[in-house]
DNA sequence: ACATTAACATACTGTTTAGTATGTTGTAAA
DNA sequence: TTTACAACATACTAAACAGTATGTTAATGT
């Protein structure tokens, strides 16, 4: 009796393959670090093998670039800018958001952070290239926070006295620092201190 | 000619020895993340050799664990907490303390950002014993952060109808926050509109 | 003074690492 | 249908890695 030699035939694509690579490595950074992360361990997690793998990325840091620009980046835009325009008030937006996405999170997901800020945390200081890259979709989130603020002016949401630009930081620096916070101490009693000072503060800069 | 033979007598102690390898480890692990830095890395910067390393600690996680507790704990009280007891005013206190620390800080030392934070967010999610050690470093700092803060209610600096330990949480996530968007964006109007921001708040617990 | 041991130094090991060299094959154009 | 090359797969390498085995010597007690 032949054995049917199983032939698959293996389909190419460079875009494809390139998402593939990019979303194992999300995740495999996301939980262990970029530095804790080998390309082996990335490889391993995607139907292909290390030479796909350098055929997209000349080097490892390259990976890492890739992922900021094209994976977080636009994440964290669609995670935390795109639903506040379902708000009529973006200020409310802003604590739903908070308290859907990260206070009604289970604590096994909120363990590990923040991707874009543990990116920040770990590579900032340690390559240059990784820090510009970063540092623009930092500035992507804290604009589109900014014209949400916008918006909540000129629907009389927002004093007028206040500068969109400084609590939009204020905002973003506080989506940080919860996810740091939370990620030592997953508590619901210390997300709730952080929640009830951030609206407190909210209350002060509404219209 | 005779060449005469410098034979330096070493001496041998070992509290010191653990001190000085503890010290060189705090600035590679503070400027290149632990898992960025090797324990070769961290005894080339020490007048000792691995055998001292590894008589000292069993594992280089060990040394992680030693960090925390006896060096980045104590560090991080010192710095934040103590401070704050020479001022009448707890409440301005905090807030000078920002200002000193973080805000007249050169960009230089910011981007290396707050030891503490930074093994939080590299190292919490990845080793359990790592997380308990600075989980408990951050309840100290949130701890005394409390002590003051119930100081500043006593001497009615602070509401009375306000949480100190809420407070507290909230104090130090805009710490590490600060220091975790300072890193990637290390501009001083950055800084102004976090600080201003936080003074808001501020404004809103004060008696 | 001598023995004992703690506090190191030195040399090594097996594994993991990023990266490379080279081979194979799907695919698209001519 | 053939050709050419891009899109991979496979096998390898040199360096770095955490950790170990073993040697050496300063200090301490008797």
């Amino acid at each position: 009796m032949a054995t049917a030699k199983k032939v698959v035939k293996k389909t190419r694509n460079l875009e494809k393959s390139r998402k593939e690579i990019l979303d194992a490595a999300f995740w495999e950074v996301f939980t262990r670090g970029f530095q804790g992360v080998s390309v082996d361990d990335i490889v391993k997690k995607t139907s292909m093998t290390k030479g796909a793998f350098y055929h997209q990325f000349p080097t490892k840091l390259d990976l890492g670039y890739a992922l900021v620009d094209e994976v977080i980046k636009p994440m964290t835009y669609a995670r935390w800018i795109d639903p506040l325009k379902e708000f009529e008030n973006p200020l409310e937006g802003i604590l739903a958001q908070i308290k859907n996405l990260i206070g009604k999170a289970a604590p096994q997901e909120l363990q590990y952070g923040c991707p874009l800020n543990n990116l920040v945390q770990e590579m900032a200081p340690v390559d240059k290239e990784f820090k510009n890259r970063l540092e623009a979709a930092l500035l992507y989130w804290i604009e589109g926070m900014e014209q949400e603020l916008k918006r909540a002016k000129k629907l009389g949401y927002l004093r007028d006295d206040v500068s969109a630009r400084q609590v939009a930081h204020f905002v973003v620096m506080a989506h940080e620092g919860f996810y740091g916070m939370l990620k030592a101490l997953p508590d619901p009693k210390a997300f709730n201190a952080l929640y009830d000072s951030l609206k407190r503060y909210f209350e002060t800069i509404k219209a």
